[in-house]
DNA sequence: CCGTTGACCAGGC
DNA sequence: GGCCTGGCCAACG
C-alpha cells in the first residue's frame, strides 16, 4: 500500500481529540479515499502504542474493528471499547454516542 | 485477468 | 435497532 496514504491516516488520526471519536468514512472523504481503503490501513499498519486507532468507529457507532498482535475478535474488540471508556467516551449499549462523533475533521 | 473479500456507507424496508 | 442492496476500491489467489 500507498505509505503516502498511510502517513496521512496517521496524521489526521493524531487530530480526535480525547474523549471523542471519528469514522472511517470521515477521513476517507476528508483524505479524499475509499472507506474501505482506511479500515485497510488501520488494520494492516496499526500501531497501538503509537497512533489512537481505536477512536475510529462505524458512522452508526458500533465499534468497526481492532487488530493487535494479529488478533482480530471480540476480545480485541472489548480492548477497544476499553480504551474508548478510559478516555471517557458515552455508549449506549454497544455503540459510541453519535454526538461524540465527529463528522468533519 | 477474474472473483472474492474486507476495521465501510447511505438508503430502504 | 436489524437486514438487504448497490456502490466503493485495493489486495489476494
Amino acid at each position: 500500500m500507498n505509505s503516502d496514504k498511510r502517513l496521512k491516516v496517521y496524521k489526521l488520526l493524531k487530530k480526535i481529540p480525547r474523549g471523542r471519536v471519528s469514522t472511517y468514512g470521515a477521513l476517507a472523504s476528508r483524505l479524499g479515499m475509499n472507506p474501505r481503503l482506511v479500515g485497510r490501513i488501520l488494520g494492516q499498519n496499526s500501531h497501538p502504542e503509537i497512533y489512537p486507532c481505536y477512536r475510529v468507529v462505524r458512522s452508526d457507532g458500533s465499534l468497526g474493528g481492532y487488530t493487535i498482535d494479529s488478533v482480530n475478535n471480540e476480545h480485541s474488540l472489548s480492548v477497544k471499547k476499553k480504551k474508548l471508556l478510559r478516555d471517557g467516551v458515552k455508549f449506549s449499549g454497544e455503540r459510541v454516542e453519535k454526538k461524540l462523533i465527529m463528522k468533519t475533521i
